[in-house]
DNA sequence: ACGAGGTCCTGCGAGC
DNA sequence: TGCTCGCAGGACCTCG
């Protein structure tokens, strides 16, 4: 577990940049093909090999290392995805569960590991890759979201706020983690409609969300098992988690035992039903 | 429009 | 001890 999110892919994307940038990729080798979205495994690796990095940039959850020919490796980690330049060669361990390898010119290597391979790859060209970027929604940490988007968002639609925060359309990058830990700060109840948040709950959501998601790229992220920065280090952002993975315990703020339920969206919600109305 | 449920995938922890 | 089973969940899908 892990659950790579924004703050997540953040710190793997600021980790891999300077060793990737105008390298090479001498060869490519992938384990499974299931981890493939719209490209065969010989259109992926013709397409890798001897292709060289112009840069590597984050997108919502995902990593996006740009090719000289014109296309872009996006990577989705999904639940246990990791990417790591090596250094030195892969140990057992880490060579276990690799889905993707990209030896580099002038040594390293470039590993995709993903034990539950819930994560994806995708190889774009540049009218693909805007299709697809233009599916997704603002950037949280961007000046153009506003409480103002936010607001226009949730104002069309009844689903649960909790849901409609996850929503890569409303704005992207927030996954469960970091939706519990933004709801409770804003002291807001996750199960209440969207559209009824008043304006000034909306202002505070939006502030929460930006603040927790800065935290968290400040801590490298969340590790709870698989999460691994961009050098292989687990992350440090589970320590101050408020209410995620802390079902059952006092609440930080009011002491209150932490309620747990999978009634929205069938993925744990934890909260507390004193501090958030 | 929205909720509910299934699918992918595999390690892990609980229960018998 | 050794097995089975359910759970974790992001993205995407179908159904009512």
């Amino acid at each position: 577990l892990g659950v790579p999110e924004l703050p997540e892919v953040e710190t793997i994307v600021r980790d891999i940049r300077p060793a990737l940038t105008g390298r090479c990729f001498t060869s490519a080798r992938l384990s499974h093909d299931d981890v493939l979205r719209g490209v065969t495994r010989r259109g992926l690796l013709t397409g890798l090999r001897g292709a060289r990095v112009v840069n590597v940039t984050r997108r919502a959850k995902h990593a996006v290392i740009r090719l000289d020919r014109g296309t872009r490796l996006v990577v989705q980690p999904g639940m246990t995805g990791s990417l790591v330049v090596h250094r030195k060669p892969l140990t057992r361990d880490e060579s276990a569960y690799a889905v993707l390898r990209l030896p580099l010119d002038r040594g390293g290597e470039l590993v995709y590991r993903d034990v539950r391979r819930l994560g994806t790859l995708l190889l774009l060209d540049e009218r693909g890759w805007r299709k697809y970027d233009d599916a997704l929604g603002p950037e949280p940490l961007a000046a153009e979201f506003t409480p103002h988007v936010l607001a226009e968002a949730f104002r069309g639609t009844r689903q649960y706020v909790k849901k409609a925060l996850m929503d890569q359309r409303v704005v992207v990058g927030v996954g469960n983690i970091y939706a519990n830990e933004a709801l409770f700060a804003a002291r807001i109840d996750p199960s209440r409609p969207a559209n009824v948040l008043t304006v000034g709950e909306v202002e505070t959501l939006h502030a929460e969300v930006r603040r927790i998601l800065q935290a968290a790229i400040a801590s490298n992220g969340t590790t709870f098992r698989d999460y691994r920065t961009g050098t292989g280090e687990p992350g440090n952002f589970q320590l101050e988690l408020m209410v995620y993975d802390r079902e059952g315990e006092p609440c930080r703020n009011c002491g209150t035992p932490l309620a747990g339920t999978h009634a929205i969206d069938a993925r744990i919600t934890v909260f507390c039903w004193r501090c958030q109305t």
